[in-house]
DNA sequence: CCACCTTAGTTCAACTTTAAACTATTCCCA
DNA sequence: TGGGAATAGTTTAAAGTTGAACTAAGGTGG
């Protein structure tokens, strides 16, 4: 009947104020965490988050696919991302042996520097406008449900 | 001395999930509503959020510059995605009284049934996909935590 | 072993966002 | 009361994103 329904289709009010927050918060965080980052170092947090992916991985390279997957990027999108980073001296495409369609995205040194540099200060910004306002009781919590919401999502 | 400095710059592992946790459960979440939000009605969440934001407003209306701090987004930003939605004859531009200078951003009918019509499913796509995956209890804490976090970062 | 389906990555045109410059109005205070 | 600063909103050009079409290479079953 109708008011089963209506049950299964709408939030309670503590559901839709967890569902606000978390929209919120993500846009809020993340737009002030770009506004300085880029301020600090001139380097946007999408550019900063493709430097991490790649500084950690083996040899400081990803393929082309296995990077637009990490950062959840259309494969266009990421080709002239590359492109980008490219043209900054910071990342290099590398044909690939194994597979001659494929393409490594290959840190430089230039690029290691960069996020080196930037790395500390994006941190501290982290930091001021998230990591701080967390008890430590809460961090485990959050820590554990977001990395289950993550997992899930990603299909 | 260095060592001090090192310890609050970087992030401890726990810290570390924490963010990551935080960006990637944001970016797979709103991804993956927006994509069954588009198949399903045809409005992008970004849409969807205008929408909302003026079926609760007294009189279903917003000044422009009340709803771009609502929704984080520049002044030129709001103009283009107002000028869409009035293409759509989702919401029209009324000018203010009290204000030479403003404009109301209002809800039309048509508006009303659009964003009422596709609420049932994206809520549905919310608990899939968000709600429907935590404890009660995390409910609170992480509620808690994000609308703090929200109000920090909105500066 | 070869036609066919899939995967890797790029290109292109249409669309959206950004940031700065611009117009118009209101606020403030000397 | 009037002149400069602030606010509201739009316009413009450049930069970035989307999604479909395209090229090229790899995998696979008959």
């Amino acid at each position: 009947m109708i008011g089963d329904m209506s049950q299964t289709e709408w939030l309670d009010p503590t559901e839709m104020r967890l569902w606000r927050a978390f929209l919120a918060s993500s846009s809020s965080v993340t737009s002030t965490l770009d506004s300085e980052l880029k301020a600090s170092t001139g380097i946007s947090m999408d550019d900063y988050e493709m430097l991490v992916h790649l500084s950690e991985a083996p040899d400081e390279r990803l393929r082309m696919s296995e990077l637009s997957t990490m950062l959840m990027h259309s494969k266009s999108r990421l080709t002239q991302r590359v492109d980008r980073l490219v043209a900054k001296g910071w990342v290099e495409r590398v044909k690939c042996d194994e597979d001659a369609r494929g393409t490594w995205a290959t840190l430089t040194k230039d690029g290691m520097t960069a996020i080196k540099n930037a790395a500390p200060q994006h941190l501290q910004h982290v930091r001021e406008n998230f990591i701080d306002h967390f008890t430590p009781e809460e961090r485990n919590v959050v820590m554990a449900a977001l990395e289950r919401i993550a997992d899930i999502a990603r299909d």
